[in-house]
DNA sequence: CCGCAATCTGCATTCGATTGCATTATTCTT
DNA sequence: AAGAATAATGCAATCGAATGCAGATTGCGG
């Protein structure tokens, strides 16, 4: 069967029909008559045809083709996001390339730039902060720009995230109604939005309920930055009894160093909160309670969002924030009298 | 700064040469005077024109497109590696599309089809099995395939896995200098290579040792699977106190349903085993006995084979196989007298 | 300063599709 | 059944770059 690159062309010979009929047959929205339809099709079938996307791109000016820039796989959170991500989009006939960056500017503009030349039809920035005129750069060109699970404030750009600073109040209201003695805050990288509201909810939750952050230390959302602020924080002698750490990514090698090194139960003496719900926080070895990040959700609104900017061509920035419930496992049990609004 | 679809035309105009002379810039292996060069390159910046790779695609019948096909990203191995993979293809020029793939054949065999649509250079296959036929549509097409941590025998494809005989036997023979009372193995999905080399060597380990497998149940590689093939195995009176369990995935659920639900001590009571070293394993929590997949290896060698086949058109098969050390952690203590081989 | 080789350059074609336009075949209306 | 409206079709241009070919330029030796 050597079936060396079939053309239209070729499938228009043998169906006895004009290569703009083939190309009508596999182009929705066009016009064909039951008949050539039928006979393009058995003769597509037998020669084994099936139409060149990149050609089909470079007429109709959309690639199909939709960049994922991506910081860290390591955290269990994006590659659950990519695989949701890719299938949802999938449905809808586009495809996902991925884009790795480190965390230089220099290397997300070089990233930008390659995706500009896939004629990428929109960008998912999962993570990754690009600079205010790298966003134009995009707005220029037309592609539209979605931050997933990062917002960017004064630049009006669209962002999918989750409502972290719901979620913050929230986990505040329930280590407070455990009434600790010194609570700890072990935060993520300070450039970060989720970072930000996820704190400033913490603190306001705090603050209705007269309580305040003893103890704070940086964890950067990394293990080995998590493990340092962890010692840090609990090495002082009046060490916190609760303490929010601001992602799950960083709450196990917190909780590795509590238990291991420290020697410190957790909950018994020390409870845990944490952020995202990532398929490890429900091992036993952790069973973390946090707050859920409903990322299937956040998926389909990002998928929403971007289907409708690239079919109308305009996009008015939006910033949609999906709350997530507090999950109650082990690291935290439910304080006495607690009720679970989300749950309500 | 309104550039709307800044073209090779666009540049030569401006540059006061003609279309043919500014692609000859661009491309490498052509030539060109230093003056034009220098002109192009000048009137390139001005307008921020950077090269249409679609188009260049169509013409130069490559599109720099790598095809990677995954089954699931929640096994932390697979993430970690689509991160190196495509990172290192980056310096080669080319970039990763990603195509999630549920088990089905029918669903298997869309996505091939997927990929050949966007006309890609070549595809890499992780743990996703392509019927012969599949495979031969990508021979017809010329298009180079590997397999990834899966190999396929009989129909002489390339692949890259681990050295999956050699670390099962390992294991055997670590295992076995333990002097256990009885032995289990959890195995993984059985049409896996994986899970057929990884037993067929720890088998072979055994034997070696004069010993055996007295108890031996299914987990097919997913968390489920595991908890329950461990209720099953462990729930008996006489249950083994070694186990070797197929991956670090399983193992993680193992480890949980010994520990909170059977209340049996690891490794006081059970000593385990087994196989990936993904990034969790080292957390305290768990702490895996287990052989390490060197994945940068791995990556580096499917590159390697990528390159060689899309430059050379030709692509003999091989099977490259990646033997990793056993990395001794707190699941399974080394055993008095233990020498390991690995680091000597 | 001439001739020949080597290097550059532009023209025109090509890759494999989509699509506006003009024409022809169908269907519908009454 | 005739004419109008609609659908189907083919022609040819187009998308944005790469490249074979032929002619122009340059360089070099003598």
């Amino acid at each position: 069967m050597p079936n060396d690159k079939i053309t239209s062309l070729d499938v228009a010979k043998r169906a006895g029909v004009s290569q703009s009929a083939v190309s009508r047959v596999f182009t929705k929205g066009a016009s064909a008559s039951q008949k050539t339809i039928d006979k393009v099709r058995k003769a597509a079938k037998e020669l084994g045809y099936r139409p060149n996307v990149l050609a089909r791109s470079l007429i109709t000016g959309r690639s199909r083709i939709i960049g994922l820039v991506v910081a860290y796989l390591d955290n269990y959170f994006y590659p659950v996001a990519l695989q949701k991500l890719s299938n949802a989009l999938k449905e809808e006939g586009y495809h996902v390339m991925v884009f790795m960056a480190s965390d230089t500017t220099k290397d997300i503009e070089r990233v930008v730039d390659e995706m500009l030349d896939y004629q990428v039809d929109a960008i998912v920035a999962a993570s990754v902060p690009l600079s205010s005129d790298l966003a134009g750069r995009c707005r220029d060109e037309g592609i539209p720009l979605v931050f997933f699970n990062r917002s960017q404030d004064g630049d009006n750009l669209t962002s999918v995230t989750a409502d972290n600073f719901a979620g913050g109040r929230e986990i505040a209201r329930f280590l407070a109604a455990h009434r600790p003695e010194r609570i700890g805050y072990i935060a993520g990288f300070e450039g970060a939005s989720t970072q930000r509201d996820r704190e400033a909810g913490f603190l306001r939750g705090l603050e209705e309920a007269g309580r305040e952050v003893s103890s704070r230390t940086v964890g950067n959302f990394c293990s080995d930055g998590a493990r340092a602020a962890a010692l840090a924080m609990f090495s002082a002698p009046q060490h916190p009894d609760a303490v929010f750490v601001a992602n799950d990514h960083m709450a196990f090698a917190v909780m590795d160093v509590l238990r291991s090194d420290l020697h410190l139960s957790v909950p018994g003496d020390v409870i845990l909160v944490s952020y995202d719900d990532v398929p490890p926080a429900v091992w036993a070895g952790y069973s973390l309670t946090t707050v859920r990040q409903r990322t299937s959700r956040m998926v389909e609104e990002t998928v929403r969002v971007l289907m409708n900017a690239i079919e109308t061509g305009e996009a008015p920035p939006v910033n949609i924030k999906i709350a997530g419930p507090l999950i109650v496992r082990g690291s935290a049990p439910a304080p006495l009298g607690w009720t679970n609004w989300a749950q309500v």
